[in-house]
DNA sequence: CGCGATTATAATGCATGCATTAAATAGATT
DNA sequence: AATCTATTTAATGCATGCATTATAATCGCG
């Protein structure tokens, strides 16, 4: 019988409060623990082969990222993303990116770093081609990772990335109804165009203008699943 | 005899960790503990008047939020902000901020609302004018609070918040290097100005323009700082 | 007297114990 | 039978205990 990854077993050294802290969050991404999911600190512990207190402080953690609410004695509960939390987490990651794109292109990156973003981009366009979502998910994080990365603002970086990481929590509902992303592989390829010539300027307009193209996307979206949450049944 | 503030008693009725977090933190931007300062977990739990657990818990989060370095057997210590960390985090900051700004704008916020930006505005002409450089630290700190939180989206209020918190670090070093902060006043007044018409664009460019000034003078600041800490009894 | 090895000390991470308290269940009264 | 109360159960937050391990101190040896 195959383990669940909240059972998997502990391979790195990392002290037990920081599995705890890794394996529910990852589970809540890998939606293991979906939204709605309730646990109580015992169970949890008796799951993870620990006792109560690195779990404890896992809980706390991940409280405050905005993961789960813990109530007093409903124990840990994921979270809901809302319609509204998942337009303000793109909102915000769209301006973060932005300004990371302008720092990066600012910097001059060299040949051999601009060759993983185009790497990065063949692989979106290859998963384009394949029609193979998953791929081309893989891929556009990786890319957003990239830039993120990039940008030489460690406290941006840190930030960006913990917003890119939220975002996965709704990625797979967005790529369920979005239509083909060909724009997004043309205007990335784009960016990493203006970053390669060293022109902030034309990174963050065509980052931004791809970014509001991609909100506008976003809103029709989010308003065809509420329409479908308040009625799924509908013919 | 006066407790300070690490040994004030609790008021309200938060969890222990929660009071111990709040309390080390607090420590931490007042400076009673400054850059470099080491404590044990058992030392902490004492002038805390509580055990290790909350106090552990406290300082993992203190640890997530890059406020102190914890390593094995060295306890706590308060991490040092570097010009870089310094000029990243204002940058980080102006960045969310005019995001806020626009957004903000957007809105239309009611006059009450505004009026409240205008009362911190007005505090800090009045500072300015009194030469009172803690009165329009605490105007300007209003003031910048006020325009993250008008935004809307919590998602940038909460990470604004932090950082905005966090440049309380540094304030009192930049504050003590700047010249009077006139154009501070101005441009603020400006962008409460395109709040009430309603124009984000104004807004935008406004304190992005701002900004830039901003940063431009912390980048002057940043290099005395530096060749100060490089020859300190320089004549 | 100095330096390396060994022992002692103590800080940390986690387990467990305990008091508190909220939820659930059983019981009593109308 | 229904509702209010009393009792039980158990989850949480914190305190404490314990094993591990790193640092410090002591001791032995050159």
């Amino acid at each position: 019988m195959q383990s669940s990854p909240l059972l998997k077993p502990v391979l790195d050294d990392a002290p037990q409060s920081e599995q705890a802290y890794r394996r529910i969050k990852q589970a809540i991404l890998s939606r293991e623990m979906p939204v709605g999911f309730q646990s109580l600190e015992p169970a949890l512990a008796l799951r993870l082969g620990m006792s109560r207190t690195p779990v404890h402080e896992a809980l706390v953690r991940l409280q405050d990222e905005g993961y789960i609410d813990l109530q007093p004695r409903r124990g840990m509960r994921v979270v809901a993303l809302s319609l509204r939390d998942i337009r303000e987490i793109t909102e915000l990651l769209a301006c973060l990116e932005v300004e990371a794109a302008q720092q990066t292109a600012a910097r001059r990156l060299s040949t051999e770093d601009i060759a993983v973003f185009d790497d990065a981009i063949a692989a979106m366009d290859r998963a384009l081609e394949a029609s193979d979502i998953d791929a081309w998910n893989e891929a556009d994080y990786r890319f957003h990772l990239l830039l993120i990365d990039a940008c030489g603002n460690r406290h941006l970086i840190d930030t960006a990335r913990r917003f890119l990481e939220k975002a996965n929590r709704f990625r797979y509902l967005t790529s369920a109804y979005r239509k083909p992303p060909v724009y997004s592989n043309v205007n990335h390829a784009a960016v990493v165009e203006a970053i390669r010539r060293g022109d902030p300027q034309s990174a963050v307009e065509i980052h931004r203008a791809h970014k509001r193209r991609w909100l506008a996307e976003l809103d029709e979206i989010l308003m065809r699943i509420g329409d479908d949450r308040a009625a799924p049944d509908a013919p």
